[in-house]
DNA sequence: ACTGTGAACTTGTATAGATAAGTTCCTTTT
DNA sequence: AAAAGGAACTTATCTATACAAGTTCACAGT
């Protein structure tokens, strides 16, 4: 019953295909703005049937990687958003997926009791330790994002023996058997207090992009909840939603407690 | 060649079953947690083979409408995010989903050149006239967001027509033929102006959240503009996303002229 | 020169069937 | 009583085929 096959050796066709035509426009071997392939030369080339192709350029499509069709052949439609989930869950490859210099410098990281409002994002009791980590982002040296993040203490544990100057903690923490699966980002606006206007260089009061986030183990577990501060001239938010094709991003009401921070 | 079909009288199957699904789980005929019946039923029941019903399946499945499968029957799992396409389209549908009374008090609605921002955005020339549209939006009476909306002429002219604080401007406008298709949405902060604190009743300097957004037809012609900014005490952003499932919403680095508005 | 007709391509939709793989639950064996 | 086995269900994947519907393009007719 423990069988325990991790990583499936052979992944469905589909997914071999997806992940293949993925390579091949971020390679550009099929270059931005050329026809795909009509779908009867990929089943060809491939030695499949149509089911398979279309379920691959289907996931694809979604993405909005691969736009048009019915007729003509659909075109490859690279421009905005490549990587949208590693976007969200490192800042490191994020940042080196723009060409740019990510950098950090780690003002504080402490085991100390939750407060309150952690206590409640990560679901646990008031008198429970977390592993409480401070840190200034840069893009190309440029203070760009304040991070705060806490993490329960199984998750976040591994990180006292780590730089955490050095590179991306969320691969390290991955790399460590840290089950780090979903997240539930909330964005909103913020005015910078002293911390962040000091660390970022700005005027304290200064209107500052917030991602707060609460980030989850595959069975739902919450293990770390972050608030990020960015200023909005550096970076934002992009999301393209359609009639026809439902965006997992949606405007709601701030619940409850108005302003509180931490 | 002028044949002109606008709304397709036989949608195809799988649309149907969609729809029909959606209404189940809306309407409670399938409950929130319930099991879903079994492919092999619906296509009994809608005698049809498991192509289209699962093809329905897989669209709300990606709407998180439906979890779970591979052996035991997937689950009606209704929480969260429920509109998320309306939700960003109609400030008024966005409200009422959520039992909240929506109002407007239109500031101004105008024709005039388009500014140079605004032109850009639309992919106008510069000396081109478009209908710019100054709307307060209240939830429950109170004021919750700045709206700041511009249409090329084709678009906005059904507006001079239209009570523009009666109902939702969206429906109008798609209802007048208006081929509102999709919006590329860019979120970020920025202090309030004199106008906005003014309108919504806040210092000058505040943090609002703002969210700029081109909608275009489905031929890909930029149809608006808007600029709309929200107290973020009353409203944010939210975006669930996993490491399997790629979310449509990504982080980028502000592009270009920072800090200007309008 | 212009028009339009249609063949030949494309993708979209639907059917039917086969096999793999996961879950549940009852039965048998120990 | 507990464990092992297996039947009967489920969804996942894949194949093969057919037709509908949109696009492109060359060719014929005017």
């Amino acid at each position: 019953m423990i069988s325990r096959r991790e990583a499936p050796l052979r992944a469905p066709l589909h997914e071999q295909l997806r992940e293949e035509f993925r390579r091949r426009i971020s390679t550009g071997a099929w270059p931005d703005g050329s026809q795909v392939p009509s779908e009867a030369t990929l089943c060809e080339e491939f030695k499949t049937s149509r089911g398979p192709v279309r379920q691959a350029l289907a996931a694809l499509r979604a993405e909005q990687l691969i736009v048009g069709g019915r007729g003509r052949a659909p075109v490859v439609h690279r421009d905005a958003l490549s990587q949208p989930v590693e976007t969200f869950l490192s800042f490191t490859e994020w940042a080196t997926g723009l060409g740019k210099e990510p950098g950090q410098r780690t003002i504080e990281i402490a085991k100390r009791t939750a407060s309150p409002v952690v206590a409640a994002q990560l679901g646990l009791a008031d008198d429970v330790q977390v592993v409480s980590l401070l840190r200034l982002r840069l893009l190309d040296g440029e203070p760009t994002m304040v991070e705060r993040s806490h993490f329960v203490l199984e998750a976040g544990q591994p990180l006292f023996g780590f730089d955490t100057d050095s590179g991306s903690t969320f691969r390290f923490l991955v790399e460590h058997g840290v089950d780090l699966h979903s997240a539930r980002h909330t964005i909103d606006a913020v005015a910078a207090d002293e911390t962040d206007a000091e660390l970022l260089g700005i005027p304290a009061g200064s209107p500052l992009l917030r991602e707060r986030r609460v980030t989850t183990s595959s069975k739902g577990e919450a293990l770390e909840y972050a608030e990020d501060r960015y200023r909005p001239e550096l970076a934002n938010f992009v999301v393209h939603n359609t009639l026809n094709q439902r965006a997992p991003l949606a405007r709601v009401l701030t619940p409850g407690n108005p302003g509180e921070t931490e």
